[in-house]
DNA sequence: GTGAAAGCGCTAACAC
DNA sequence: GTGTTAGCGCTTTCAC
């Protein structure tokens, strides 16, 4: 039923390859015949399959994303800029979720590289060693992960937990808690490389919490823990546990920011929706969705010349264009972030703090405090 | 480089169509020699070119699926199940946006056709003509939208709607208002036929503000207007339109609920973490999902018979598992609604409501109306 | 500028 | 049970 190009070829009355021609090399023949050609083509409906297409010259024009959680607010945008990019770029894309599990990752790259150019590797879970070797069976680009010799687009997420630290000991807060992402996460790690760093820097402690589920309930769970950690303010893998941690927050009693400061990463729209508004770090993620599919272009046009019964040097060649782009995060203070205010009533271990709204003068025994603030007032 | 059919054959010392059948009829082969090709198969690292057996069984096991808006919170959810569902069942899934845009969704079809057995129409905002026609190049199965003829699976959200209004009539709300979704939208349409038909049954008035972009700016923008239309209880397409009004009714002043109920459609996971909770018509999206998978799958069963060369009466036996498929939806009270107080204060034309937070007595105008309430106390 | 022929990786009759 | 042969729809030498 559907046209073929020997259809367009017999109603035109040419051969097949000049068919093929005008789809493929159109500079190659004669105008005329291209005109005529077209126009079968379009009468009879004829679009190349691309399959047969990509069977001989060794591109699909396809191109893989591979993410942990669809559902998790922190991807569409990246897989929506992604696909946008990639469609302006005549290419089709195939999502593929792995419900965070390392294993699906691989299999999934092993059951796409057939039919794609390139994989895009979102936040992945697996090993380094893993990733590189996978690489040599069909581009790779890891998007949230830095694996030396692939090309990688990451956040300077760790640059981002700095700046919220700053933010936080800035506030007054000496009593810090971090909440940790998944276990294989590079981003969480750098995170918490440089949430320490920065913590120290500022004299200020820090409790590492983790390795939790990226979840809204993965922060809610760990309320309890925070409260017993005694820490005033708390930064967050993302922004849904951020979320969730104010919600067990608020089951417990502890007011936000008034009582604890809690700062997310990743700026999901999400953030600006909820009461109190979420400071975060916000990621560029759409720009990292189509940044990924340009390196992985780039990069394809060399594979494009998959080596026919060649030597395997091809492989090497192809890496030669290799890059590593970091994004720039940045700071974005809402309102679940406060100046520290010392309990003023008993100090008994867990942090007796009242729950009616009572903002009262509190005493300034910590170093860089600023003036309280009336947090209804901030409500912006 | 990568292995390829005859690869394992010369390893393994069978001709090639042995090793074909190992992987596509592995019963027809004797199981030394079945191992014995597993073995090289294994160590080779072949994996069958799914492209190349696309060309010639006609089923390229892939599906595609075709969304509004990948980044409207609606869609994940969806997404996911359906990749979920078609992976269980060895497909890939292609995905695409169409940014709300009908023209859009034509061309994916087209292009998507012939490297999928069929495409996931989700929410189409073209004519049903069209998707007929359309049909007709490549199996379709439509979500939220019932066109004649074609396998369909769509969300009771008349009933939603219905319950909806019934709500909030029954809160003793007689103003209504109905923020409508995009055009062309055949859950808009089916949401605006149910309210307005259970309205009518409850004496109530209701005002159909729209077409509307079904984003919560859409729902901001209609704050006004609902304000205009005098009135206290208002319906919207979606979550998104329901949160971005309630965002815009507070900017004018107007509190959700203690002035306006607000009711959204969906229950996208937003509703349960906004302040206040969403009262919503919960759609079952990732069942959707699922099931316009497996609908499709079934239904492809039969098209995998494509006709090579035949007569085109296969794509109308195709037709005859045509089945519409509706799931059933449920109304979530949460927050955001709340018992009809009628305004004390003057009633001249706009409503008249000041801006701080000083619900002092108005002249009751306006029928239905009962007793005014401080809008702190309800904030949960 | 166009046609002829070979073949991408694979499956599907059909022999044996 | 296995080998042979013919192609799926297309691109790409190579002649002419």
């Amino acid at each position: 039923m559907p046209a073929t190009i020997r259809d367009v070829a017999r109603a035109s009355g040419v051969h097949i390859s000049t068919v093929s021609r005008t789809f493929s090399a159109p500079h190659l023949v004669n105008s005329e015949t291209r005109l005529r050609v077209l126009a079968c083509a379009e009468n009879l409906g004829y679009r190349p399959n691309r399959a047969a297409r990509a069977l001989i010259t060794g591109r699909t024009h396809n191109i893989g994303l591979i993410v942990a959680d669809i559902a998790n607010p922190f991807f569409p945008p990246l897989i929506k800029a992604a696909e946008s990019q990639a469609r302006h770029r005549d290419y089709h894309i195939f999502v593929a979720d792995t419900n965070e599990d390392p294993a699906a990752e691989e299999d999934l790259v092993h059951a796409l590289a057939k039919q794609v150019d390139g994989i895009l590797l979102c936040s992945p879970r697996m090993s380094n060693s893993l990733i590189e070797q996978l690489s040599r069976e069909v581009p790779l680009v890891v998007i949230n992960r830095q694996v030396t010799g692939l090309p990688a687009v990451v956040m300077d997420v760790g640059q981002g937990a700095r700046l919220a630290v700053e933010h936080l000991t800035g506030l007054g807060h000496r009593e810090l808690a971090l909440l940790g992402g998944p276990r294989g996460s590079w981003t969480s790690r750098e995170i918490r490389r440089a949430a320490t760093a920065a913590a120290r820097s500022a004299d200020a402690a820090l409790t590492v919490l983790g390795p939790n589920p990226p979840t809204e309930g993965g922060g809610t769970a760990m309320a309890e823990q925070v409260r017993r950690a005694g820490a005033t303010a708390v930064l967050a893998y993302n922004d849904l546990m951020a979320i969730g941690l104010i919600e067990g927050l608020d089951t417990l009693g502890i007011r936000v920011p008034q009582e604890v400061s809690v700062v997310g990463i990743d700026d999901i729209a999400l953030s600006r929706l909820v009461r109190p508004k979420l400071t975060t770090v916000a990621t560029p993620t759409a720009a990292a969705g189509r940044t990924a599919v340009d390196m992985l272009l780039q990069h394809d046009s060399a594979a494009a010349h998959r080596n026919r019964g060649g030597n395997r040097t091809v492989a090497a060649d192809d890496r030669r264009t290799t890059a590593q782009v970091m994004l720039q995060t940045e700071l974005v203070i809402r309102d679940s972030t406060g100046p520290h205010r010392p309990a003023t009533l008993g100090r008994n271990g867990s942090a007796a703090t009242t729950t009616t709204a009572d903002p009262g003068p509190h005493s300034p025994a910590d170093p860089g405090n600023t003036a309280a603030v009336n947090p209804e007032a901030v409500a912006s």
